[in-house]
RNA sequence: GGAGAGGUGGCUGAGUGGUCGAAAGCACCGCACUCGAAAUGCGGCGUACCUUUACCGGUACCGUGGGUUCGAAUCCCACCCUCUCCGCCA
C-alpha cells in the first residue's frame, strides 16, 4: 500500500517506477481519485454535520418534553436523510475505488536498484566458492533415483506433478538441512524460533501483498484460508494490526515450514526434478525494524543467508535484482544463486528483500517511542535462509562422486552422526 | 458439534436510543506544595482522516459487517474472537 500523501506529492516518482512495470498513468490516476475522494468526504461530512446538529436539537427538545418543536425538526431533518445516504454512499465508493487502485500498485524500488528489464540486468554483488571440477555430473534426479531414495512416480500417481518422495538417508539428509539451518540462525544469528500456522486468512494474505493480485499463486481451503506460500506470511503478520514499542525492535523471527505455491503461471518451467514443486521446505528471517534501520538489516539478513551456504560449502553468487526482476512488495531485493554443476549454472536458493513500510501499510503495523506522541510504520523484511528443497538439491549434486554417491557437507555431521555418504556401503 | 457467558480507551470497569468520544479508578504527563522525594491538590491525557499557514472546526471509530431510526456503545441480523460445561478428537 502507498503513502497517498506522498504520490500527492511527488507523483513524477511514482509515474516513473509504475510506467515501468506497464502501469503508465497510475500514478495521474490515483491522485485525480484521490482529490475526488477529499471532495466528496468534505461534502459528505458536511452533510452529517447538518444531520447530526439537527438530531442534537431533536434530543434536546425531547429533554424538555417539547413534543411539538420535535415533531417541526423531524420533518425539517426528513429531507437532509437522503443526502447523507447518498453522500456517504458516494464517500465509501471513492474510498474503496481509490484503495482497490492503490492496493494493485507495486512497491518503488529504491534508489540504488539498477534499472532494468528482466533477470539478465541483475547485477553480481559477490561471489564465494569455486565451482567443482565434476566430470559429466549428474543431476539430482538420476542421482536421487539411482540411489533408489527419490520417487517421482510415486508422488505422482498419488499427487500428480509438482511433488517428490523422499526416502531413507534422502529424507533424513533433507531434515538435518532444516535442522541444520534453524540452529544457525536461532543460536547464531539471534532470530526466535517460531513455529506459526500454514493456513492464514485473507487480511494475513493481503498484508503480506499475496492478495489481491496473486490469489492464483496459492492454494486455498475449502473454508477460505490460504496455504502459506512461505513463512513470510505467518512471521510478518505477527505484527499485523500491533503497535510494537520501538525499544522491541529489531524483531527477528525465524521458521522451518513447509511452503505450497500452485506455480499456476509457471507450466513447463522446471519440470524435472524438485527445483519448482508445489510443496517445499524452507526456513524463512523475517526483521520488524525501525525505518531508518531498514537498510542496515537488509545486507546482515543476505549475511544471514550467505552464512548457511558457506556453511555447506557451495559456491554461490550473490544478486541485486534490478527493477524489472525484483517481486510486487520490494523495495530492494538480494537473491542468491547456488552452483548447479548439472545446469552449470547458478540457481536461486534464495530471496531477501526489504519491503520499507509497503507491508506495514496494509496490514497497520506501527511502532511507538516511549514517552512521545505518536506511530510510524514499521519496516519489514524477509529472507530465505534458506529454502530447503533446493539445498538438498544443491548438496546432491555439489557433493556427488563418480560412483553416483553422495557425501555429507562437514557441518551436517552432527545431525546425521556416522554418516559420511549416503549410497554404496554409507 | 451442542449449551451458556462475554468482547467498551494503555489497563480495570460504568454506561434507561438523545450534549456519550464515552463515568470512575489505575497508569502516564505538567503545575503547585517540598531542600528533595513520597503523600496530597489542580490541570492535562485515545486513534485516523478532512478543512486550515496556524488556531479553531468537522467526520468516523465502543469485536467486524449490515440494518432500524431524525439520532445507535445502547435495538435487530449475520459473522469473528475469547471463556465455561458437554460431546468428539491427534
Amino acid at each position: 500500500m502507498h503513502d497517498i500523501r506522498a504520490l500527492r506529492e511527488n507523483p513524477e516518482l511514482y509515474e516513473k517506477a509504475w510506467a515501468a512495470k506497464g502501469r503508465s498513468g497510475a500514478a495521474a490516476e490515483a491522485v485525480a481519485l484521490d482529490a475526488r475522494v477529499r471532495a466528496i468526504k468534505t461534502a459528505s461530512e458536511q452533510a452529517q454535520a447538518k444531520r447530526n446538529e439537527f438530531s442534537k436539537l431533536i434530543g434536546q427538545a425531547k429533554a424538555r418534553k417539547d413534543e411539538a418543536a420535535a415533531q417541526a425538526l423531524m420533518a425539517e431533518v426528513e429531507a437532509l436523510k437522503a443526502n447523507v445516504a447518498a453522500e456517504t454512499e458516494a464517500e465509501a465508493a471513492a474510498i474503496g475505488a481509490l484503495q482497490d487502485l492503490l492496493a494493485s500498485l507495486p512497491n518503488l524500488p529504491a534508489p540504488d536498484v539498477p534499472v532494468g528489464a528482466d533477470e539478465h540486468d541483475n547485477v553480481e554483488v559477490r561471489r564465494w566458492g569455486e565451482p567443482n571440477a565434476i566430470a559429466s555430473p549428474k543431476d539430482h534426479v538420476d542421482l536421487g533415483e539411482g540411489l533408489g531414495l527419490l520417487d517421482f512416480e510415486a508422488a505422482s500417481r498419488m499427487s500428480g506433478a509438482r511433488f517428490t518422495v523422499l526416502k531413507g538417508q534422502l529424507a533424513r539428509l533433507e531434515r538435518a538441512l532444516g535442522q541444520f539451518m534453524l540452529d544457525m540462525q536461532t543460536q547464531e544469528h539471534g532470530y526466535l524460533e517460531v513455529s506459526p500456522p500454514l493456513l492464514v486468512n485473507d487480511a494475513a494474505a493481503y498484508g503480506t501483498d499475496k492478495l489481491p493480485k496473486f490469489a492464483e499463486d496459492l492454494f486455498q481451503t475449502t473454508d477460505g484460508r490460504w496455504l502459506i506460500p512461505t513463512a513470510e506470511v505467518p512471521l510478518t503478520s505477527l505484527v499485523m494490526g500491533q503497535i510494537v514499542p520501538e525499544e522491541e525492535l529489531p524483531m527477528r523471527v525465524t521458521a522451518l515450514t513447509p511452503c505450497f505455491r500452485s506455480e499456476a503461471g509457471a507450466s513447463g518451467r522446471d519440470t524435472r526434478g524438485m527445483i519448482r514443486q508445489h510443496q517445499f521446505y524452507k526456513v524463512e528471517l523475517v526483521s520488524i525494524v525501525a525505518p531508518e534501520d531498514s537498510e542496515a538489516e537488509h545486507e546482515r539478513m543476505v549475511g544471514c543467508a550467505e552464512a548457511i551456504l558457506k556453511a555447506l560449502n557451495l559456491p554461490f553468487r550473490t544478486m541485486l535484482l534490478c527493477t524489472g526482476d525484483m517481486g510486487f512488495g520490494a523495495r530492494k531485493t538480494y537473491d542468491l544463486e547456488v552452483w548447479l554443476p548439472s545446469q552449470g549454472k547458478y540457481r536461486e536458493i534464495s530471496s531477501c528483500s526489504n519491503c520499507g513500510d509497503f507491508q506495514a501499510r496494509r496490514m497497520d503495523a506501527r511502532t511507538k517511542k516511549a514517552g512521545e506522541k505518536g506511530t510510524r510504520f514499521v519496516h519489514t523484511l524477509n529472507g530465505s535462509g534458506l529454502a530447503v528443497g533446493r539445498t538438498l538439491v544443491a548438496v546432491m549434486e555439489n557433493y556427488q562422486d563418480e560412483q553416483g554417491r553422495i557425501a555429507i557437507p562437514q557441518a551436517l555431521h552432527p545431525y546425521l552422526p556416522g554418516l559420511t555418504h549416503i549410497g554404496g556401503e554409507g
